[in-house]
DNA sequence: CATGAATGTTGACAATGCAAACATAGATGT
DNA sequence: ACATCTATGTTTGCATTGTCAACATTCATG
């Protein structure tokens, strides 16, 4: 159990914790992928256990076989939702200036950054690797290509209109997209980079993004 | 156990592997580590069982305990050993190009990269976040540091010569370091970027060596 | 109203991390 | 040389976990 025990009356009073239980949940899948996504956060992914998110769930250790493959299919599930989340929020960035590919770069860096870092577990979910790639879902890798695409369009409005340079879009992405989302890894990985409030997260996505703006402006 | 088993005439014909056994093994603790290093990239960081591992170091699986505060505790060596490497890689890419920050910085990316592609899981390790911060020994933190100065020489040296721009020298690590761990976690977490040979890996990380490069040059 | 398909539950099993009690052997002091 | 101490392994045991098989309940559909 180590020291990073939720204890039961915690769990009861959480959002997605049920205490009455009729037999037939109603819609345990989502259930189950809520539950999930909050003990993700307080347990962290490796001590994270089914069986908990079932008690969270308000059903019994096996009824998630009904719906998910695996434990890791749940995982995907999670997965999933986060990557729905952040294509939104670069869809987001976009639409917010239109016309203004740089403010969109950057809008969209912060959100990227700020998102992940208030979701510390979940974003190791998704890029951490912890799920072996042949384990991953068609609907996932679809769901990710789908936010990979925004920051695409992006780019590739802002080197139509002559603000971005770089020989082809996909170089200039590659690079934009690494530095943001290293940063970010390296916010929730080393315990180097340890911004203490959502204002010091913001300076260094502002720090990383004018860097590497400047290396992808047109000159 | 899942379709990753390693049966046991495999691990028995693994470099780190003993048949016989006296009862005092001589080197218990760097034989676990190197053991660990070798099933963690065969098994992923999550099918690995410290079990195994000590199948594969030919002693019984409660031995790790004289050595090992936990499982965490041996995954925390691996890490270490890893960021030892990869300081010493950074050291060599520096004193190889004397007076070439350019030439230090790209050739520290490349092998940074090369590295990690080389070395998947052990890198998921020490950047996934595997290990909660608690963990974190301060051992292990000292050589992560260790590594990041190395970064911070060239580029410190790099701006003393005027070759590089920036405010202060900090933003240009984090920028340089973001971009580069940024590309290494996107090719090893999502399935979008697979380079099948080493060459795709190196010509990935020219590409966003180059972008980051002409952010940071003094202009 | 019966029947079958969905959906949950219970019980069992092997694998795992960990701790306590026990065993061995190499070093140390006399 | 011998007894003893301590570092290092081993065995046994336990609680937790993921998964499966067998059983139970509900709902929709004829």
């Amino acid at each position: 159990m180590l020291d990073l025990a939720v204890d039961a009356d915690m769990m009861k009073n959480s959002r997605h914790c049920r205490r009455e239980r009729p037999y037939h949940h109603g819609d345990l899948y989502s259930s189950l992928v809520k539950a999930a996504e909050e003990l993700l956060e307080i347990k962290g992914a490796n001590a994270l256990s089914l069986r908990e998110v079932c008690q969270c769930a308000g059903v019994s250790h096996a009824a998630p076989y009904r719906h998910f493959r695996d434990k890791a299919a749940l995982m995907e599930a999670v997965a999933k939702a986060g990557f729905d989340q952040l294509g939104a929020m670069t869809r987001d960035a976009r639409t917010k200036h239109p016309g203004d590919p740089v403010m969109q770069i950057l809008d969209a860096g912060r959100a990227y950054v700020a998102w992940a870092t208030e979701n510390p577990e979940r974003t190791r979910l998704m890029f951490g690797g912890m799920m072996k790639s042949e384990d991953i879902d068609e609907d996932l890798h679809r769901t990710a290509e789908a936010a990979y695409d925004e920051i695409y369009r992006i780019i590739d409005d802002g080197r139509s209109a002559g603000v971005f340079g770089g020989r082809d879009t996909d170089s200039v992405v590659l690079s934009a997209w690494s530095a943001v989302h290293g940063l970010t890894m390296l916010i929730l990985g080393s315990g180097k980079l340890t911004p203490d409030s959502p204002g010091d997260v913001r300076d260094l996505a502002d720090v990383v993004g004018e860097t590497m703006l400047s290396g992808i402006r047109s000159r």
